[in-house]
RNA sequence: GAGCUCGUAGCUCAGUCGGUUAGAGCGCCAGGUUGUGGCCCUGGAGGCCGUGGGUUCAAUUCCCAUCGGGCUCCCCA
């Protein structure tokens, strides 16, 4: 085999037969439990513009700042979607989707893009799916939003994880809170990490996520924002608390928690694996009550989450979940001779009107080579055609896992195909 | 973007302390069984040893670069 002279660019693979069929299996899943969520699924473009995911990720995110996949074509200025969050919102806000009244209940799947460097559980064509509730600033949006998500895992039989919770604050809290913050470490400032001591200024927050070894004993004492959510917001977070606890999903309330993104605020969620190695978040959301004000919509509260379908998978992989059954076939039509072999294709199309799945041999092979095919493509049966059975007008059924055959008409065959 | 590591057949991997035709298992094709798969036996196809350059009489083997994978950091799904 010569070697290819074209392949997929790095960081973006195939998805190919075999592998497919878990994908399908996991979108069927998704599209199962969104309805009975009553989420409503949105499709957007791959590409947006680019201002929008600036404005809304947020120029300082690392997802903007050098992860960002853009283009230029005459006047616009063309990006590959990092997230859908924005995206979504700009929808909603594009087509005034709250004058469908009450709360908006979205759901999606799709490929996401960042240009980073690729390993496991990080690719720059990867897969999300996710929800984005839009209009309500109820703890009970936030939690049904946790629910669904908590779902999927549980459906699938991923149950080796981790749930943390925090609230990030309200804009007056989390002032408060970078000014404590700042005053806290200020004293010790050079003795952070040089990344913390790049996001004191502007994202100081950002430094209680470091894994950096010089910074964490600064962070094991650092105060907490707990302690400077104004009442409207601790009172949220106590409800989502509390509805989560009603609903037996357990958490761990991290104090520490930060996203990447800059337009959380209060609630923010993140579910991650063990068994993923170093990326280890299958999934990550919270409140985000001020984009759609900042990417020009009506001031409208939302909570959403995303999750990473390739994290999910490998997790699948890791814990032996079996998504999909093998593939196979009805019945597999193997014939002798060209009246045969005329005969067997002018006949598939009755049995697939049947609803029977079957297939022939395209290659003009031997009989021998003909089983062995049916063989391979899992076929339950196997329907022989020769002179013989011409003549008679009677063919040979081969059951493929029993091994046993008997002489029916087509229209039997059919029949008992069927009737299966 | 930085560091480490790996790159031999479709797949999983041996091997060459630089030296005539580069191997195994699985898979693929064919035959053993001219009308019967899965097991077994026999044979066959398939590799410029990731790519480019350098050193050398000679490179798949050593050196450099590059591309791609894995791990870590950064960050996130």
């Amino acid at each position: 085999m010569a070697k290819a002279k074209y392949t997929t660019h790095i960081g973006m693979v195939d998805i190919l037969p075999g592998e497919v069929e878990k994908w399908r299996a996991l979108e069927a899943i998704i599209h199962e439990e969104a309805a009975k969520f009553n989420f409503e699924e949105i499709r957007t473009p791959i590409l947006e513009q680019t201002e929008l995911i600036v404005r809304g990720v947020g120029q300082l995110t690392d997802i903007v700042s050098k992860e960002i996949f853009a283009f230029k074509k005459g006047d616009s200025h063309y990006v590959l979607r990092p997230e859908l969050t924005a995206p979504v919102v700009r929808s909603y806000v594009q087509h005034h989707l709250n004058q469908r009244g009450g709360s908006q209940k979205l759901y999606y799947i799709g490929p996401m893009f960042r240009a980073e460097k690729p390993q496991k559980g990080r690719q720059r064509q990867f897969h999300q799916f996710g929800v984005e509730i839009m209009g309500s600033n109820d703890p009970v949006a936030d939690v049904e939003c946790i629910a669904f998500m908590m779902r999927i895992y549980q459906r699938i039989g991923i149950e080796n994880f981790e749930l943390k919770v925090n609230s990030v604050g309200d804009p007056e809290s989390r002032e408060a809170y970078k000014t404590a913050l700042r005053d806290y470490l200020g004293p010790n400032l050079d003795k952070l990490s040089e990344v913390s001591q790049k996001r004191f200024e502007k994202n100081p927050m950002r430094i209680l996520d470091s894994k950096e070894a010089e910074d964490q004993e600064f962070i094991k004492q650092a105060p907490v924002i707990r302690d400077f959510l104004n009442e409207e917001t601790e009172e949220h977070f106590e409800n989502v608390l509390a509805y989560l606890d009603d609903l037996s999903i357990s958490y761990t309330e991290d104090p520490y928690l930060v996203r990447g993104m800059d337009y959380y605020t209060r609630t923010a969620f993140e579910l991650t694996s063990p068994d993923l190695g170093s990326q280890d978040a299958l999934a990550g959301g919270g409140r985000y009550d001020l984009l759609v004000e900042e990417i020009g919509g009506p001031s409208t509260p939302a909570v959403g989450f995303a999750a990473g379908m390739e994290r999910l998978l490998i997790a699948c992989e890791e814990l032996d979940i079996k998504l999909a059954e093998p593939k196979s076939v009805d019945v597999y039509f193997v014939s002798l001779g060209d009246e045969a072999r005329k005969w067997a294709l002018t006949h598939l199309p009755k049995a697939r009107e049947a609803g029977i799945s079957t297939t022939m041999d395209y290659m003009g092979r031997s009989m021998k080579a003909q089983m062995k095919d049916a063989n391979r493509e899992n076929a339950d049966y196997a329907v022989i055609v020769g002179s013989n059975e011409l003549a008679e007008g009677k063919f040979t059924l081969r059951n493929m896992r029993e091994s046993e055959e008997m002489s029916l008409s087509f229209d039997q065959i059919i029949e008992k195909l069927a009737s299966r």
